[in-house]
DNA sequence: GCCGTCATGAGGCACGTACCTCAAATTTGA
DNA sequence: TCAAATTTGAGGTACGTGCCTCATGACGGC
């Protein structure tokens, strides 16, 4: 019968009492306020390291009288996992109130830069704690990063991250190993081999290059499958239905189609028409109302999702973690790749 | 260009001007405490939906100046699964104290109710807010789940629910899900049918009934399949390996294995024994050190998780909720099934 | 030795809720 | 109608931290 239990906490006074000091200056100390000598500082963080004192959010947020103030800036348009992430985020506006987090959205022109360079110049720290942001990797939009943090706004990535920035946390797959699960199932769906189609959206959109390059690493481990050259929809319902049908009519003989990219809408309708039941394999991403449908009727066999209530989630929670703690994120794992099948919806 | 914001919070002190009430009173009614008019009470409580009262939670744990006390009582012995679930929550022990969470673990002899019914029986409201139990369906165990209760000791069940008990909620996965997951792949797998074979550990135990029931309903939608009856290895290693090592004896032509239950490790000895690569499909369940080994080996397929990180993750939030809110927990949704691959171990 | 600058201490108020006491108001029962 | 019981109000202190002011001490250069 064994048994664990938790120990007691340290306060500021502890830390004061220990540090030989007064609590102001522990406090200047903590919140980074100026005049105080090293060596003070010095004894300050020794007493904090020997205690483990950790600061008490509840009373830290209660203090300051004032929320943490959440700021997402996603893309509109046709895509419907922008659409999806953006539900999410407001989903949890009311449930975020409790813990002292006031979220904010804006939803920016589809994959404009300026449009977002413009809306996280204007975010400001005292009505900004932190800019959420789906940013592709352009000049004006790193510079722009740069500038919010030198001002005092955090900026974190989604979805899709900018290295090498002054962003404090990435949030996103792994979308190597995303393409790579979807290769894995489709090996052993066509256990005789067979013709493997690939429908993206562009190669210039950096996870579905990860997603392809995961997918044909691990495909070739299952020599009889035969990958024909990727397509590229552009994410449009019409052009990608248009490039499905001409591809079913084309390969009679298909075993299988891995959707890497948004246009399920197009797939589908293509598939609808043109039903081979039982020989073709289909694989898609992101869990929507249109490939949910698909999974429970049977024209998709599994969707690949990226959980976006899980990456609000996570969004939300290295915000509190980062804006009031340390600085760093000890918890950097990515957010998991969920597996849906019809029947594990739920 | 959409916008949307979050509104403003009230307070304690509005509820009262609201009711035309004093701050006693509110508080009075918000904590159940005797001493108010049936009308009074409802005047509070008109106040607090009109305004959308929420209880500040930080300020609420920080006015009590005592943490919520969290205890968990986990069945020790062979199983491995068991052992990641107290493994998971002794790991959140650290970062559940900035919470205000204390955290304790008893980990109890395997499936004896009677150990179970004495521990529960000794926790006292004062020391011990919540007790998270993974319960078997006995009457001394509900008894004492009752007992606790009237007492003012909350209970949560895990992994095995207590249906009809007064449990305040229950954290688990849906198993008869996971069955069908299950059978929903390896038809897939198998499109030229094959014979299954399905392990258990013991259909006395409700989850690998549920996941054999799922299992069935599937499977019996794969014409080619043919299942061959469950074999019991009473989630036993050896006992297991046995089993399976005479089973692939016995069918050389045998197309799959699904593993319901926990004898994982003996499952994968036999395995790596007699190997028959490509031809047969492994489908278990829980990840852990053993199952991730097969994974990476090609001895095993697929896993099915019940995620206890989540799961202790999900107990703790309940907690905060339901120990401080109202009586019921809206985000009732069960813990998701989670699907690896040897592609998505991260 | 005087002034200016910097480092530190001492203390207080605030945040929103919990919980306590005591007095005042109201209802209840006989 | 009066006393007893119940309900309500008023106000305090506490929780741990943030942030503010003011006083004191230490140090430098002139």
């Amino acid at each position: 019968m064994n048994e664990i239990t938790t120990p007691r906490r340290a306060t500021v006074h502890d830390v004061a009492r220990a540090a030989g000091v007064s609590l102001a200056t522990v406090d200047r100390v903590l919140n980074n306020r100026p005049g105080v000598r090293p060596t003070t500082a010095r004894k300050v963080a020794d007493a904090v390291t020997s205690l483990g004192f950790q600061r008490d959010l509840s009373a830290s947020l209660l203090a300051r009288a004032r929320d943490l103030q959440v700021r997402f800036l996603i893309p509109a348009g046709s895509n419907e996992f922008m659409d999806s992430l953006a539900d999410a985020a407001s989903r949890r506006i009311e449930s975020a109130l409790i813990e002292r987090l006031q979220i904010a959205i804006t939803r920016l022109p589809l994959l404009d830069a300026r449009a977002l360079v413009d809306s996280l110049d204007v975010l400001m720290p005292h009505q900004c704690d932190c800019a959420v942001i789906v940013g592709t990797e352009e000049p004006a939009v790193l510079a722009s990063v740069e500038e919010a943090t030198r001002r005092g706004v955090m900026v974190m990535t989604l979805v899709s991250d900018l290295p090498g920035s002054s962003r404090r946390h990435f949030i996103g797959i792994d979308n190597v190993a995303a393409g790579r699960t979807a290769a894995s199932l489709m090996g052993r769906f066509c256990p005789q081999g067979g013709k493997i189609a690939l429908v993206a959206g562009s190669m210039h959109l950096h996870d579905h290059h990860d997603r392809l390059e995961g997918f044909r690493a691990v495909a070739a481990e299952y020599p009889g499958l035969e990958l024909l050259e990727p397509l590229e929809g552009h994410d449009e319902h019409q052009e990608t239905q248009a490039l499905v049908e001409q591809l079913l009519a084309r390969h009679s003989d298909l075993g299988g189609i891995y959707n890497l990219g948004a246009g399920t809408t197009g797939l589908l309708a293509a598939l609808r028409r043109t039903r081979r039941t039982g020989s073709l394999r289909v694989i898609a991403h992101e869990l929507s109302d249109c490939s949910r449908a698909g999974l429970a009727d049977g024209s998709i066999d599994v969707v690949l999702d990226q959980n976006p209530d899980g990456e609000i989630g996570a969004a939300l929670a290295a915000v509190r973690t980062l804006a009031l703690g340390a600085g760093t994120l000890e918890n950097n794992e990515p957010i998991e790749i969920r597996i849906f099948l019809r029947d594990n919806l739920g």
